[in-house]
DNA sequence: TTATTGTGTATATACAGTATATACAGTTTT
DNA sequence: AAAACTGTATATACTGTATATACACAATAA
């Protein structure tokens, strides 16, 4: 499944799995209607406990990203791409956000992060 | 002493108390030599508890921003202005790096982001 | 000097979030 | 029918955050 996660990040591995499964929908990697690996098979893969990962496909269900069957399977759910894109904008918005905030008390110029956003944009 | 915090924010009490008294001193609104509130006005100020204040408090000490002398109070240290503008860089690269993840995965465009910036810029 | 008031400190405690192992219940495949 | 797969529920433990309360030192007022 290609989850990377991080015991010493202070971001919960629920969350972490979370987030990375969600790109994954979001940028189509992961299909509508396709199965997500079993709760099981995903803990054995990243070696911690299927309560952790049963956490992070309940709070993927609660945000409509996918549906749970018991005793089937999780699927990805065939939601909405507009509303999708509008979350994404507004996380963007708020990231901007705190960024002039942080830049307007430490006098860092619109150009400076500018030419961050240029730099970064092209790596990779 | 005007800080504003949240009860019903995931970010704890404390760091809410921290960043924004880091913002103080990086803005010079709380100048080198001067004294901060005391724990216990500042926690009845925010009716809250002193173990958070000092908490929020212990916190700036680990990062050099203030000084704390036993029964006398928490001064602003002198820190050196260019490590803490080098921090604060490094603090807005790490955002716009997480946003330009969020716009790949998302087909937002640097321009668009860059508008935001631009409109953000602006308020106030 | 002595009492009072103002500092920060330490201890014991409670609660919520995160994580675990293990036992349970339904579905599919053999 | 048995085996192997799904998700679910329960009991438990650890850590982070927050609290109240008692303590110790410094400065000031009587």
């Amino acid at each position: 499944m290609n989850i990377i996660i991080s015991n010493s990040s202070n971001v919960p591995i629920y969350e972490q799995i979370k987030e990375q499964i969600k790109s994954k929908i979001i940028s189509n990697e992961l299909k509508v209607g396709e199965m997500l690996p079993s709760i099981r098979s995903l803990a054995k893969d990243l070696r911690i406990s299927v309560i952790t990962t049963k956490n992070a496909y309940e709070q993927l269900e609660k945000e409509g990203y996918v549906e749970t069957i018991p005793a089937k399977g999780t699927y990805v759910a065939n939601k909405n791409v507009e509303i999708i894109r509008e979350e994404q904008l507004q996380k963007v918005e708020q990231l901007i956000d705190t960024v002039v905030n942080i830049a307007r008390v430490s006098n860092i110029s619109k150009d400076e992060i500018k030419s961050m956003l240029d730099i970064l944009y092209e790596e990779e």
